[in-house]
DNA sequence: TCTTCATACCTAGACAGTCTATACATAAGT
DNA sequence: ACTTATGTATAGACTGTCTAGGTATGAAGA
């Protein structure tokens, strides 16, 4: 799939992921890619920037971390980033189901 | 809905609405409001540069109407938009999958 | 008559977020 | 030594939506 309709649904998903625990940036694209079937596989261009937005809206927190001699940066809810979570979920639903209208009826259980 | 997650839908979204027949710009949008129940609220500065790009990639053509001392711009699928049509569905389909897998199964059938 | 609203199109520039390309660094395998 | 996988980061390009402004007609109401 090529990517520019990811626009506005990387975060939800971000914070999707970290809703299931603590992960690093590295981690996250490749859960990210693991979920979707391989469907969305983020450039590191936009899944650091993005974190950092995250942090900076206030929505993660995150500490350093040394495994194995390589450090991470793992990323966690806050609590403002919990309610996020839940409502990015319940955006994506109501966009989901609005396009779905636009698409038409019939065909769309075969997604 | 805040709009910026429609990118790269929008383009698809006209197609379909297309597939049911030719209509102007303005009954476009008019149409993805009524379809999406309000949700889609599209910008003119968003709709007519789509069209501009749509029938400049061919898959689009227009022609000059005047109804009632006022012109409008049809638009008609081309034969290539025809398969474009079809294509972006599948496009959405496959995407709705792999966002709906990422967010996590249980709660997704409420939408 | 004048104003306002709905219809109908258009565009320049702002803006936001993804992508490309590059850089840095460690560990493990060949 | 070299490559691959892990891991983070950023500048600048790119794309597409949004804001805000413009043009124009017809109908309704003050």
């Amino acid at each position: 799939m090529k990517i520019p309709e990811l626009q506005g649904h990387v975060d939800g998903m971000l914070l999707a992921v970290l809703s299931d625990g603590p992960l690093h940036g590295y981690g996250m694209a490749e859960e990210l890619r693991r979920r979707s079937g391989g469907e969305f596989d983020l450039a590191e261009g936009t899944i650091y920037p993005a974190l950092h937005r995250l942090e900076s809206a206030g929505l993660l927190t995150s500490r350093w971390e040394v495994v194995g001699g390589r450090r991470r940066r793992v990323y966690a809810l806050s609590n403002s980033g919990k309610a996020a979570a839940v409502d990015r979920r319940t955006t994506w639903l109501a966009f989901r189901c609005a396009v779905d209208a636009v698409f038409g009826g019939e065909a769309l259980e075969a997604g």
